[in-house]
DNA sequence: GTGCGTGCAAAGACTTTGCACGTAC
DNA sequence: GTACGTGCAAAGTCTTTGCACGCAC
């Protein structure tokens, strides 16, 4: 994928903003989150990591996970108490997925529109927009 | 509040159409969950029904709470994973959330004009919106 | 060389569950 | 009278943290 690079760099140059080290396990973490396409957990990406042979522990990964979300490249996806979900954010505004809550799959879409939307109603209140969550539960039509 | 009673109906006859008991617990749950204007956590409502002389336990409360949300008289809201929250559904299709990421704050706000965009989207690939929940994320303008 | 980072295991927060007793129907 | 419900405490899950050692800069 060709995004590894940009993002490695993005992650890279957050980390030196704070004063922060890249390391070997920050690095494969990165990589990893990378494979997946959509949504991930903790425990996942966890496993992914030892699949590929890399050794990074629990601790870490949570650590590093909370590094990727403050800086952006990540996002942090709650759609029900039992599962913390991440996903690859790269510089997206906000996020819209379909919960099928019939089968459990969730699929992340685009939803152009809400921008808008989101913005003027802000505006309205005298806020600024910083982002979004939505999530839709549906079902087969 | 006018609403305890139809409320208080609809919990009775979604307990009796599964078998299960109309319980004085019950009953001060859904009456002190409705004294609450907006978002609550288990742990306030735990409060709340001591401060109210209600003696109910921590295990009938998160018991009691998804039963609830089974029936669709409050609803789960996640936006961010320390917080577990709950609302007064009344039916509500869906529901958006204001988060002052500064403060941490949350206010509840309508915005009727997505149910449109949502169904349109829905609609579209097939599937039927049966529910949503959106978080924006806002600052001070 | 100096912090920052890591792994481990223990601690934490929140939620769920097993069990014996109690109660709505 | 018979499930179902309740409280209590223990168990579970997921996540965070303290500590000693190790490594990036």
């Amino acid at each position: 994928m060709e995004i590894i690079a940009p993002l490695c760099a993005v992650f890279r140059r957050a980390l030196k903003e704070e004063g922060l080290k890249y390391t070997p396990e920050r690095a494969r973490i990165l990589d990893t989150i990378i494979e997946f396409d959509g949504l991930f957990e903790a425990d996942q990406l966890l496993d992914a990591l030892k699949a590929n042979g890399y050794q990074v522990s629990k601790a870490t990964v949570y650590r590093t996970l909370k590094l990727l979300e403050s800086c952006s490249i990540i996002q942090h996806v709650l759609f029900d108490r039992d599962q913390s979900h991440y996903q690859l954010a790269f510089g997206k505004q906000g996020n819209t997925l379909l919960v099928h809550v019939d089968t459990g799959e969730v699929e992340t879409i685009e939803l152009p529109e809400l921008i808008a939307l989101r913005d003027a109603i802000c505006q309205k209140r005298g806020f600024k927009a910083q982002g979004h969550k939505l999530q839709i539960f549906v079902t087969d039509a």
